[in-house]
DNA sequence: CGCCACGATGTTTACGCAAACATCGTGAGT
DNA sequence: ACTCACGATGTTTGCGTAAACATCGTGGCG
């Protein structure tokens, strides 16, 4: 900065002025500046400035696997809200979920350099690990219920449930198994409890649940299970992997989709409108997930506000071809 | 850091060295300061700390999306190996692919805390943008064709590609047709070019070429066309979601996998095994190409040297249901 | 008994930047 | 002509840390 405020023959008070576009500075010394810098590559030091001003420009996202199709959109989103911000987004991977795995990235995240933290994940795996938080850090947690400790945001699993299960009754049929996700998810759980709900609002008995882990493998082996259950003629899973998984085990059952068995997914997937048959599923807006991540958390950094709501963003029933009326209606 | 030394009763230095693991401080003053620290919950400011050294143990990571599963894989592992090694990672997403918003991507990176980068990308659209990046940040390239002006990281795409075509040529299929990825894309010409080779070296005659875009809708539409192709008895597809798409269109018309027709995918993404038929396909390590980008890039911060070459990072055929032997030969 | 070596700790300084304040010159108003 | 206001620019200072150097005390050795 100092050899810029040479060539330039300014002062390295006017470069700075000059390089963070503040006014005050005449059109022609401006100029002058501009060219030093170029001529000389020169390139502000982002740590210099972070200590200056005291913040850091980045948010960090704390995740427990990007193998999940949501946690990467999101993160992505995320990513490119942040840019057009002008924050940088700096990743946090936690390896296993385990609470001391957890805790061991809250507690990196104290030397690291973010304002703010976007925390992907089932929350109950923060519990033990909120103490180590440094003060400062402003939080949003995605995908999760934090009760009103933090900022959350995410899709209305609730509502995705509901119209998937009003989608099949409405066409005919007695009632909806349920493919859940695994036990410890909190979005499987409100999937499966607002698919439990809706069945009963309408005076229908829910059948025995049964439960996957998210993989197309573990759809599958459900699969072959509910292929056994002849009066099983809908079926609601929690995600589109699982039912592509359950596509195939009905499939080699001898169970035409739709025609014997209608299968609704979750999330809508890229994929999902390739799958044997093109999956009906409930869309899941990833996008706005990460773009509400990124403004909740923007909004506690600049109000120095400490926000507890929860948003949720809306799903949309997509419908392809693999629901039909029950094989009694036809 | 003042405050911890007032309570511990030492100098800020003293506070310094226990924080960063120096030795030449007596165990009893350590536990004091240790104590000090955790009882005023300080923690090292990064910003500071990264102006003194002049390093900021972060890495940069380049990519256009996160919609591909290769680019996302890579990216896990890149977060994963990064940290094991104390180094951050933060994400720089490219909204489009044009080198324009490259060249923004670098220019931005000039600003930004990053020691290195990781570039996996398609190296064209780096082109013109080389010269805006700043002098000290190492690179590192994955998937993709750098020359010799960057460290390489990538999966041996035409080894891939040859175990593909081979292994439909040794079930006793007369030729192989190819659904090829992007023109743009390296990874697709190398797998398209290693193709075309295999095939010439068995004395074959390569079918005309099917181009894709990389999703399963592409693959779809693609798989319309193959499945008027009555000599049509084998596909290499160049990636598992083009796959997809050919399978669903093979169905609809009639044509049976593998009894019809054979398809073999590229990268064994998670559902492969829940296509239907289950898809063979080839392997790729994304997990290594990590850790290798992340070795290399470590390598040139640390010992201040500029690698040039390329790493390839083997294949595994994957084999499932979707090959068999040509009907003629049944 | 005195000196020195060495371990333990303290003091000074600079990293690069930008806020706060200081200064300079010019044109408008009286 | 003289003041004053204001725009343009310069000077000083400190952000939190750690390297370099300085100091202090203790035990061993001649």
């Amino acid at each position: 900065m100092a050899d810029v405020a040479r060539v330039a023959g300014v002062s390295s008070q006017t470069v700075s002025r000059v390089s963070n576009g503040f006014p005050g500075v005449h059109e022609e010394t401006r100029q002058r500046v501009l060219a030093a810098m170029k001529e000389l590559g020169y390139r502000p030091n982002s740590a210099a400035r972070a200590l200056k001003r005291g913040d850091f420009r980045t948010i960090g996202v704390i995740t427990f696997t990007l193998s999940t199709t949501g946690n990467v959109r999101t993160l992505e989103a995320i990513a490119t809200s942040a840019a057009a911000e002008g924050y940088a987004v700096t990743l946090l991977p936690v390896a296993v979920p385990t609470q001391d795995e957890v805790r061991g990235a809250f507690s990196r995240l104290g030397e690291l350099a973010v304002d703010a933290v976007i925390v992907i994940m089932e929350v109950h795996l923060l519990d033990s690990a909120r103490l180590s938080l440094p003060p400062h850090v402003k939080v949003v947690v995605a995908d999760s219920d934090a009760g009103d400790r933090y900022a959350v945001v995410d899709t209305d699993q609730a509502g995705g449930a509901r119209d998937a299960v009003r989608h099949l009754l409405d066409l005919g049929h007695e009632t909806v198994w349920h493919l859940a996700g695994p036990e410890g998810s909190y979005a499987a759980q409100r999937r499966t409890a607002a698919w439990r709900e809706e069945l009963e609002r309408a005076g229908r008995v829910p059948p025995p649940l049964v439960h996957g882990d998210w993989s197309a493998e573990s759809g599958y082996r459900a699969g072959l299970q509910l292929a056994e259950q002849d009066d099983c003629t809908a079926v609601f899973a929690a995600n589109d992997q699982m039912a592509l998984g359950l596509l195939r085990a009905l499939h080699e059952r001898g169970r035409r989709v739709p025609q014997d068995v209608s299968v609704i997914g979750f999330d809508d997937i890229p994929e999902a409108g390739s799958f044997l048959p093109p999956l009906t599923t409930v869309h899941q807006d990833f996008a706005e997930v990460g773009r509400r991540c990124v403004d909740g958390v923007l909004r506690q950094v600049r109000e120095n506000a400490t926000d507890h709501g929860t948003t949720l963003v809306p799903t949309r029933l997509v419908l392809r071809d693999s629901t039909a009326p029950p094989p009694g209606l036809r």
